[in-house]
DNA sequence: ACCTGAACACCGTTCAAGT
DNA sequence: ACCTGAACACCGTTCAAGT
């Protein structure tokens, strides 16, 4: 039902999913579709369920959790979602332009407040905890811009052509991409956010809580 | 011109900014904005330079700079933006979504960067700091959810009255709401995202970042 | 119970044509 | 230089009707 839904979007991104597009895909009249759904919405909430599920399956068992601690579980969890976004980089422009919540993110940010009060944490604490790591449980975080996981195709952005005459007025700018040049410039996530800068700013964060006052 | 887009995306959300409302709103035809702008894409882009000089006037002058030191220059400029993002609830959004980088943003980010670099940042580290200060430089944080940065309306979302009969599969997630219970739940950039969560999440990587190795 | 067909009310955009 | 009109190719959705 939703699989076809999935597939759509991680062969030609989540535009391409429509009500008409999905019915030709399973072979049947776009109008059948309402007699399973309520509209689109319910389809669109259906396929981040079915993210939130994934991410679920990927962690794994987590028995030594209460052994390892908060905060390497957390951390765990966090690299495990990334891991499902990559497969599915049109999923982070998706969850962050949803405008209801999923009862299924429900359940999982319940699982994550266990391991955090379990660590010790006040619910004050936890609740800022929640809002301090934004989406990274979710496996992706907010970047400057990110392209990829706001539309779908990754084009050459215009200014990148402009980006030499302005070099002289941007001189720091300029100086920060020629001195870092990254050698991973086609990740999927969007602009630079590698695997290393999303480990950066989680150990960042994950070491402020920890200092915070746990 | 694109003054008219901002007023209606202000008035009934940015969903409301089409191209055929657009023209009505200015007593002219549909078509007849094609002369003046290539197509939407460049309308919305248009809108985000708007924005983003907002943020700008919002600013100040910001002599006393080097004086203050890089960490409150960064965090004023974070809250002052915020306000402008409070002015427009849909920016967070609109600029989210959109899948080019307006040059005015490089002219933002190389200010910013100065103030870092000025602070004695490393490039490597100032890279570091982008990306996981995130969007705070533009006033707003990746929410978990958060249904008013995304659409336009903020619709009670239809798990709220199931929260209920959820609540005991979910001791952690009633116990932390009902510890919370926040005074000012009608914020207009989402759900919690008040100025204290905002400020926390802020002061939490602006510490981080000076503590790692400035 | 499940699917269909025709229709409605919207989009963004093209293009030849007006003044 | 600036605007118009009609048309095209799409959307999501409704609704009465088929089997």
């Amino acid at each position: 039902v939703l699989a076809a839904a999935m597939k759509v979007a991680d062969a030609e991104g989540i535009k391409a999913v429509t009500m008409r597009r999905l019915a030709a895909d399973l072979g049947v009249e776009p109008m059948s579709l309402y007699y399973h759904l309520p509209g689109k919405d319910a389809l669109l909430d259906g396929v981040v369920d079915s993210i939130v599920a994934e991410i679920g399956l990927a962690i794994g068992r987590g028995d030594d959790e209460a052994r390892e601690g908060w905060q390497p579980a957390l951390r765990r969890r966090c690299l495990s979602a990334r891991d499902v976004m990559e497969r599915h980089p049109w999923a982070p422009g998706l969850i962050g332009s949803r405008t209801t919540i999923p009862v299924s993110l429900f359940a999982y940010y319940e699982a994550i407040l266990a391991t955090l009060v379990g660590g010790g944490f006040s619910y004050h604490l936890a609740h800022r905890s929640l809002h301090a790591l934004g989406s990274m449980p979710l496996g992706f975080a907010q970047e400057l811009f990110s392209p990829a996981a706001a539309g779908g195709s990754v084009e050459a952005d215009a200014a990148e052509a402009d980006l030499a005459e302005l070099a002289e007025t941007m001189p720091h700018l300029t100086a920060m991409v020629a001195a870092e040049l990254h050698d991973n410039a086609e990740d999927p996530l969007g602009w630079c956010d590698s695997r290393a800068e999303f480990e950066f700013t989680l150990d960042l964060l994950l070491d402020g809580l920890a200092r915070a006052g746990v």
